[in-house]
DNA sequence: ATTGACCTTCTAGTCAGATGGAAGGTTTAT
DNA sequence: ATAAACCTTCCATCTGACTAGAAGGTCAAT
């Protein structure tokens, strides 16, 4: 079997078959005359136990320490279990810090919404031509986001515990997990 | 001021706030004679914010629009809400998925750990005598983390529609928030 | 024979958010 | 005078998990 239909019937893409072997993550496979990587039954069992151990939230590395452990009758479903676990644990208190600067977020948003409402009334309202008309000339300080820069000082110690620990912030950049 | 004083002040390293004027999200201060940047409290003020923004869960990329909106009159506040409350959307979302996925896992340590139970039974018990006693010869196959491979293929989908879309599956590196 | 699909290695880039260090200039205090 | 502390620019590196592309070799079918 080649690369390709590995791959195929695996749903990891050849590229990052390459990839997990130059890491170090698979063995390097039998060649074939050609130069080409040879596969048999093994390495898709292989390779599909590690898209499941990544689907189920381990790490490469972690995935990796476990193909390693496998060597001579170690106790490999015991190491397993146990990073299973570790994750979990992580997960646990992990979710419980996105909760926290979720809520801190929520707060914050109502109450910039709050002073934002007391100081727009009637129903044809534009922030723009009400501060053109009245506030310009009378307040040319700094623009108006300093409402939201004075959220208190004790919510953000708490968001920033949770940041710091490694929370949940992150930008959902390309995201490309479907295979091809 | 000097640079100095701003990380002082905001907590932000100099490193960073040179590296937050590279990428634009902070304006080319003015320069004294000796070239060292000076800032204001203005500038602090700016910075402040973008720790604060930082902290609420807003990404560079988010705050520096933000920044670059505070142009004429704009509705800054709008934008800065509908920002938030799109960022907390997007956690409740999050939280969510992490939580299913914080489930099966949960679940898969749950059946995998029965299904060593079963096959350990009394105190003394220690699987690689075990094995080489009794199992060896008769069971010569791959190692045992087939087990845990055997994870349902339902479970296994929940998880990837978790993954796939951004899920919180994230090592925990070396985060320095301390600022210095 | 030649097209096209498949394979090889290699280098380099992506995302976000910095951090580390080298080589050198400035300021301040003793 | 000189040492320490601070500043400058520029370049490289880190995290994780890939992905893109170039330049070229191999294989199956028409």
């Amino acid at each position: 079997m080649r690369i390709g239909e590995l791959a195929q019937c695996t749903g990891v893409p050849p590229k990052t078959i390459r990839y997990y072997e130059g890491i170090e993550l698979l063995p390097s496979p039998r060649r074939q005359l050609s130069g080409y990587r040879a596969y048999d039954d093994e390495d898709v069992a292989r390779l599909r136990f590690v898209a499941k151990a990544k689907l189920l939230g381990l790490t490469l590395e972690e995935v990796g320490d476990i193909l390693r452990a496998s060597d001579p009758d170690s106790v490999n479903c015991d190491h397993v279990l146990s990073l299973l676990e570790a994750k979990r644990d992580r997960m646990d208190a992990w979710i419980e810090e996105a909760r926290t600067l979720r809520d801190v977020l929520d707060r914050t948003i109502a109450a910039s919404r709050d002073r934002l409402q007391t100081e727009r009334s009637g129903a044809y309202h534009c922030p723009v031509i009400e501060r053109g008309l009245h506030e310009r000339a009378l307040h040319p300080g700094p623009s108006r986001h300093h409402e939201i820069e004075g959220a208190e000082a004790a919510a953000a110690s708490v968001v920033a515990s949770a940041v710091r620990s490694g929370g949940p912030i992150r930008h959902e950049g390309k995201r490309s997990d479907a295979p091809h």
